[in-house]
RNA sequence: GCGCUUGUAGCUCAGUUGGAUAGAGCACUUCCCUCCUAAGGAAGGGGUCGGACGUUCGAAUCGUCUCAAGCGCGCCA
């Protein structure tokens, strides 16, 4: 068992010996930063003194009586009550044993039986991704990642919205690049695409059909054809950026079979005509004003649609949705809550993750992010210059709901400034040490650590499932690169501080490779996590 | 005007859900490779946690007010 879940069920079944039952969730254990606090502090006499009705020092002390100290050099009362616990060294290096064994599945949680749908990029297919849908990738992809480990049953999906306006905007535009292309008069729409790329759509095109679709009314083909092309250079580019999608759904699709007049008459309790439209009433469940559906010439609002959508997802039996949206979309939250609350669902069965904006900077300078006039910065770009594992850390490194300068000339730099290079090569030191260790056994029971530096580190890995159980509640990939860098800082102290491969001390020596070995896992685990990858040598 | 989000070191951000002396990276000043990767380690300077009041043993964290920034408040999507 892990150190820390250890001494929470033995501080429970301390307290139970003095009447009071707890759960474990309800203990908290810190591991203490200042070393004279010991390994591991808890403020549980501090929480329930006044439960019992005695000074917290006091009931610090009735609860160390009650403790197994098997596993404890010394457990002591300190500042205004705090517990503070020096663990025996055996109980610490234990979980090396633990990690070797489990490999890949240290750190995985148990299974939820919870079927979780994660909506993210879902960007139109007109164009190319950009740097926004690439931090909405990462961000939506790490916390699949992160949920699927933590024991939840994930999907990840993509809708198209392909019954739109940009559609036809894109098959006009193409259209247009085709004659172009064909050396015939054409004219762009005032409202299409004007990027290079949809030049190279209507190259293909041109390549696949000739000039026979000059004279006839052929947007239909080049809407649905240059959509599936648009969506294959998506596809291409995800899974280049390491997010590979479960399901893609089409709105076209979800409007099929008369889906939204269903809806709109199940919606009927809830609406009300002003001014010829049909108003959906939110205000009666989340929202601050009430909201149109069918404007008064008969045409749907892209809500109801979009509630369609959500209604279908659920359909689908998921236990949990989880949508990640620009931070632009916070109006829409309680809208659409409200609309799955007139389903009979609960207002949580809805999670919306913001992302905020990223500003790309270059030279101290903003890039504009205009995907309309062709200048954007898009997904590919950023791969091609500051690589995959470099652009999935960086997005992820910061809380989603604040806002990311994303340093452009530090990513592309690829030294040790960058921090994906230090977490990585910590990773590929360890490779190097086991690799040239490889001749000695290992020592799983890892028993003859007892320097800071292995301690620290050994109690770093220690709380890797921790860290996936928060990180995980929290949808926070960042917590996930935070505690990568924490390893990888643990990691390079041991490194400096002891000498692992010693022909002369071959037991320490095995102590120590195994100990490397369990850091190399925990590494390897966390970096997965977040999309980012483990060399084996830099 | 109303709502959401955010104010922590020169810059970019953490802060284990209310705990002990507020941390990291970058930048700056020093020091450390005869030895498993120096893409590393050690030390140092740098803070009114936007501000005020309150809640309690204890507040960067919770509450109220206030100031500032970003976004949202369409019969646009």
């Amino acid at each position: 068992m892990e150190i820390k879940e250890s001494i929470k069920v033995n501080i429970q079944s301390a307290l139970k010996k003095l009447g009071v039952c707890l759960n474990v969730d309800d203990i908290t254990i810190d591991q203490s930063k200042d070393p004279t606090h010991g390994d591991y502090a808890s403020n549980i006499a501090l929480r329930f003194a006044r439960e019992f009705k005695k000074a917290p020092a006091e009931v610090a002390k009735l609860i160390i009586e009650n403790l197994d100290m098997n596993q404890f050099d010394k457990v002591e009362v300190a500042g205004p009550g705090f517990i503070n616990f020096f663990v025996k060294k055996s109980s610490i290096t234990n979980i090396i044993e633990t990690i070797i064994d489990q490999g890949k599945d240290f750190g995985r949680g148990e299974t939820k039986n919870k079927k979780v749908n994660i909506e993210f990029v879902s960007a139109n297919p007109t164009g190319d991704l950009h740097v926004g849908h690439a931090r909405g990738a990462a961000i939506g992809d790490s916390i699949a990642r992160i949920m699927e480990f933590n024991g939840y049953t994930v999907i990840r999906e993509y809708y198209i919205n392909d019954a739109g306006n940009q559609i036809n905007h894109l098959g006009e535009s193409i259209e247009a690049r085709y004659k172009e292309a064909l050396g015939l008069p054409f004219s762009l729409p005032d409202d299409g695409y004007h990027g290079e790329d949809i030049k190279d759509i209507a190259k293909i095109i041109v390549n696949e059909k000739g000039d026979s679709l000059v004279n006839t009314n052929s947007l239909d083909f080049f809407m649905t054809r240059g959509m599936e092309l648009e969506l294959d250079k998506i596809r291409k580019d995800l899974k280049t950026y390491g997010v590979v999608f479960d399901v893609f759904s089409s709105e076209k699709a979800i409007r099929a079979d008369n889906a939204i007049d269903k809806e709109l008459k199940f919606l009927s309790n809830h609406t009300y005509v002003d001014g010829g439209a049909t108003v959906l009433k939110t205000t009666d469940f989340l929202d601050d004003k009430d909201r149109v559906i069918v404007k008064s010439n008969g045409e749907y609002t892209y809500f109801l649609p979009d509630i369609c959508y959500h209604v279908n997802k659920l359909e689908r039996k998921f236990d949990l949705l989880i949508d990640v949206l620009g931070a632009d979309h916070h109006g829409y939250i309680n809208r659409m809550k409200s609309a799955l609350m007139m389903h009979g669902y609960d207002k949580d069965i809805l999670e919306i993750e913001l992302i905020q904006m990223v500003r790309m900077m270059k030279d101290g300078e903003e890039f504009k992010l205009s995907k309309r006039t062709g200048n954007g910065y898009t997904l590919r770009e950023l791969c091609e210059d500051v690589g995959v594992d470099a652009a999935r850390y960086f997005f992820v490194m910061r809380n989603a709901n604040s806002h990311l300068d994303f340093d452009l000339d530090l990513a592309v730099k690829q030294s040790s400034d960058n921090p994906v290079y230090y977490a990585q090569y910590a990773h590929a030191r360890l490779c190097s040490i086991l690799d040239s260790g490889k001749e000695f056994n290992l020592n799983k029971k890892a028993d003859l650590l007892k320097e800071n530096s292995e301690l620290a580190l050994i109690k770093m890995l220690s709380s890797f499932p921790d860290v996936v159980k928060l990180a995980s509640d929290e949808r926070a990939p960042y917590k996930i690169t935070n505690y990568i860098h924490d390893v990888a800082e643990k990691v390079h102290q041991f490194y400096t501080n002891c000498r692992v491969i010693d022909k002369d001390n071959i037991d320490v020596t095995s102590s120590r490779l195994a100990l490397c070995l369990a850091s190399k896992i925990v590494l390897e685990n966390a970096l997965h996590l977040v999309g980012v990858s483990a060399p084996t040598h830099m």
